[in-house]
DNA sequence: TTGGTTTATAAACAGTGTTCAGTATGTTTG
DNA sequence: CAAACATACTGAACACTGTTTATAAACCAA
């Protein structure tokens, strides 16, 4: 039956992949996006261009595997902030880790919630963005709970939600594109700092 | 003293610098990001690739002068509001027509506001991306017309800017970068002005 | 007309994503 | 075991990209 020699085969297979992504992470988060080439990754897994071709169907399909990989890596982050129990506690400190995550590993961020790429993969697809949706829900959760809480009037928590990622990716965005450039350089910081102090405040005394 | 033929020349020069911008904004909103070649716009001009070389230093001179251009229909777009007497109403004015133009000249935007290219022309100038500057002045500018009339409490105007702007351009980017698509294709928007709609009444009622 | 400056270009360089014919290896079958 | 098939891989090519450089042509000044 030779089932043996199918397993290993599959199993090669996704050893294979897993190569592939791995080298394109790695080249990827060290010399950035536009030094990311598919020769590149062939030279770092000692293989021909072209047989990348034969685990991935684009460039577009590996940038999403590091899409993925981006993700993974920072849920693992925001898993500590999780046990903090006082809701709003909770949503303060994970919109500071959003940012820290994105100052932190720029190339990441970028992947993850800037540039176009890696999402035309999914445009038509069902399981629509799973990392996304998975990543929003942890957000409405925490502001359900701050409405449960009594800290935020009731509202529809989608839309809080919406409204929150929102700043913080606002800003967060605006800074790693250098679109805080009018500011000097030891001021734009500060000042998303003091516009998320600002934010929350706000939450608290009129949301 | 052949003065004339200097400021021909000057003249000429100018405008060949003319053609290449309008040729590559031309191209560029018609035809995307990515299909924006300096061979492009040379066919467009009907001159060889070399001869933009002889006005522009590389492809992010061009690209700066299409994000120059860019800013320049933003600011006419936006002058109807300014008139807006209500500070708070400019105010709501001004966020709506941000998202609008965005969601209207999505490569517009993009150059603007997200894409990194035209920004390390910047990187190393003392004018520090006046475009910018002028921007975000305007919307201070109608921050602190709401502190003044006592909508706002008193505080640092930049903060308040900084964190309006960061609100309208998270969704706006987020939008426009696919980052929504957790949501089914015709809530989007309606997140996005329900979220904006939910800040404005925070900013009121709490600010 | 000569000499010098400006302006334009063809051609090349070093890249890019992607495809495809061909090879070489591994596996199954007669 | 040998022939037939399947899989894995690659070299080479195609059609692009931004950019540089030597060369040629046009223009102007002396």
């Amino acid at each position: 039956m030779y089932m043996g020699i199918i397993e290993r085969k599959e199993r090669s297979k996704e050893e294979m992949r897993r190569r592939i992504i791995d080298a394109a992470l790695y080249l990827y988060v060290r010399n950035g996006f536009d030094k990311l080439s598919i020769r590149a990754i062939a030279e770092e897994i000692e293989y021909s261009p072209a047989t990348i071709y034969l685990y991935f169907k684009d460039k577009n399909e590996v940038m999403y595997a590091i899409h993925q990989q981006a993700f993974g890596k920072m849920m693992t982050e925001f898993q500590p902030v999780l046990f903090i129990s006082d809701p709003f506690e909770r949503l303060v400190a994970m919109g500071k880790k959003y940012t820290q995550f994105a100052v932190e590993n720029p190339e990441l961020f970028d992947i993850m919630f800037i540039i176009t790429a890696p999402m035309e993969t999914l445009a038509c697809r069902e399981d629509i963005w799973a990392e996304g949706r998975l990543s929003f829900s942890m957000l409405v959760q925490v502001v359900d709970a701050c409405m449960n809480a009594g800290i935020f009037l009731r509202r529809d928590p989608d839309v809080v939600a919406m409204m929150v990622w929102s700043t913080i990716h606002g800003y967060t965005a605006l800074f790693l594109r250098n679109r805080l450039h009018m500011f000097p350089d030891d001021r734009r910081k500060a000042l998303m700092d003091e516009a998320f102090d600002l934010f929350c405040h706000t939450l608290r005394h009129g949301l």
